[in-house]
RNA sequence: GGGGCGUUAGCUCAGUCGGUAGAGCAGUUGACUUUUAAUCAAUUGGUCGAGCGUUCGAAUCGCUCACGCCCCA
């Protein structure tokens, strides 16, 4: 059956069977709205905010305010209601939490107050009165002017429980917002931490740049990327996997510190830890060492600790990581070594002797890998997932780390870490390769791969090539995974939870 | 790509051995002027994810598919 027929049939039954008799009614009610009047009124003067009011009276008790008439206006979704005949409660919730409002039938008169119990939870009020406190001792607000500011047509999810399915707390994250209180803080918190981290690097003298998101050439990473198609040049581009390339030709124009922060795109699978699109800060340092770049990302991630979490102590699934003591420093190769106590060095130190523990590790061995590439698969398989604590691991081969800098003692490998942190990978950053014969040879080397089957390789980038020829100063460069940091300081077992709309299959 | 689990009312969930659908919340109606997931009484609401099959009979058993969650590659 064609695709877009049967689309259009679909999407009309759809709309038919998703009203039902809640939806309906509320419709009704809208419409008698429309017939009375304004129904979606715009001149509410909402001055307070929930939690400022519960924060800035939280001293007083129940007799003062009989003697201190505080006058308040709010704004806010209903989300508990209790009609008792001729007087009410509610409970709104605004963007900063909630308070309790009293409506009584002699304050608001029968007129409104008749309409007022016919609103839904779910409507969108506004509210004017005194504060006072209940016999129970909770602050509200006795009404005595109440405006409906906007129907709710759709019926919450169970006042309780709230919304416990997975899949439309992603598809309609404005409903898990709004019912979820742990979900409203995670993003708080992101938004927190984006924010520091942003600080930080300012404060350093760091100049937050942006650079292309389209990309005629994908450069940075080695990654699968999103292919589109530009109409008026009539050429192919690409969703970027990484701004390092355009960067680092910030660096060669002088901006001697730049960073940024936004999003990359890779075409690859799905999981609690992959999202197509992720969000990763990049900076850069002139006259800077991969060293000096574990010292500022120590500094960072303790600071950012601190900042959001209030203690250096970061709990994760049961597990706790200290970022106050100093993070572990160790080689790939010696962490190999580390965990795979039947091994010694020399079955790591020659293509033919690493081959034999791929293989007997199950891992698929191409024809084209290097010895670099082999221990890094190693690596992958049996160190990522244990280095819990904040650990950097360092001496990456350069055959896996075409835009780093070579060892000046040993040209196998590259002065780069990655920063482990309950066994994933945070962080990467390196001492940067300025030296444009040996890039464009790199660059030579991974287009060798892509044609031997590597699509994740690399391609040559002339005008990078051309750029570095100009001369770039000794630079370090690093990248932060945003998302997965936001996900071990908010607790969260799945990148789907703090990404605010996380990719789903089209329902 | 492989495996496991899930999909039942707007939401949260039951559903026995295969006998034709249940609760709580929400809604509606009524009572109730300081409640706290308000309470009390009555009551509406279902293409059991989709399709095919087995059967006298399927939410239930089998197969296929869709979507999701988790694990593995």
């Amino acid at each position: 059956m064609s695709k877009e027929h049967s689309q259009n049939t679909e999407n009309q039954e759809v709309e038919v069977q998703d009203e039902n008799q809640l939806i309906a009614l509320r419709r009704e009610k809208l419409g008698e709205m429309r017939e009375a009047g304004i129904a979606f009124p715009n001149d509410f003067n909402r001055e307070f905010y929930a939690a400022d009011l519960q924060k800035k009276y939280e001293e007083f008790e129940k007799p003062w305010f009989n003697d201190n008439e505080i006058r308040v206006s709010v704004a806010g979704r209903i989300m508990l209601k209790r009609v008792m005949g001729k007087a009410s409660f509610i409970t709104i919730s605004d963007t900063s939490g909630r308070i309790q409002v009293y409506a009584q039938i002699k304050l608001l008169g029968e007129e409104v107050y008749e309409s007022f119990k016919t609103w839904d939870s779910g409507d969108i009020v506004g509210i004017e009165g005194v504060l006072f406190r209940t016999q129970t001792g909770e602050l509200t607000v006795k009404a005595d002017k109440a405006q409906l500011l906007t129907k709710s047509l759709r019926p919450l999810p169970e006042k309780f429980h709230g919304l416990s399915d997975q899949e439309q707390r992603y598809r309609q994250r404005y409903l898990d917002l709004i019912m979820s209180d742990e979900t409203r803080d995670t993003f708080k918190m992101r938004s927190k931490i984006v924010s520091y981290i942003r600080r930080f690097f300012e404060d350093r003298e760091f100049m937050e740049v942006e650079t292309p998101m389209l990309q005629v050439i994908p450069g940075g990473a080695t990654a699968r990327p999103f292919e589109t198609h530009h109409n008026a040049l009539d050429i192919d581009m690409y969703l970027r996997i990484a701004p390092e390339l355009y960067l680092k030709r910030l660096v060669v124009g002088g901006f001697d510190k730049v960073f940024e922060i936004n999003r990359n795109f890779r075409n690859e699978g799905l999981s609690t830890r992959h999202n197509p699109e992720f969000t990763m800060i990049e900076f850069y340092q002139a006259y800077a060492t991969f060293h000096d770049l574990m010292d500022i990302t120590e500094d960072l991630l303790r600071g950012l600790a601190i900042d959001v979490l209030g203690t250096t102590e970061v709990s994760y699934q049961g597990e706790v990581f200290d970022f106050a003591k100093t993070f572990d420093r160790i080689s790939v190769t010696d962490s190999i070594l580390k965990y795979n106590s039947d091994l010694n060095a020399d079955n790591i130190a020659s293509l033919d002797a690493a081959k034999a523990v791929a293989k007997n590790l199950g891992i698929h061995v191409e024809e084209y890998w290097g010895l670099g590439k082999i221990q890094m698969e190693i690596f992958d398989e049996t160190v990522e997932k244990k280095l819990l604590n904040p650990t950097f691991i360092t001496e990456y081969p350069a055959e896996v780390s075409p835009l780093a800098r070579r060892n000046d003692d040993n040209d196998f490998i590259t002065d780069r870490f990655e920063l482990f942190i309950g066994g994933r990978e945070i962080g990467n950053g390196f001492s940067e390769l300025n030296d444009a014969e040996d890039q464009a040879e790199r660059f030579q080397k991974q287009v060798a791969e892509k044609d031997a089957g590597d699509d994740e390789a690399m391609h040559y980038d002339a005008d990078y090539i051309r750029a570095l020829e100009y001369g770039m100063p000794p630079t370090a460069g690093e990248g932060i995974g945003i998302d997965r940091l936001v996900m071990l300081l908010t607790d969260s077992p799945s990148i789907r939870d703090v990404i605010l709309f996380p990719h789903m299959r089209p329902e």
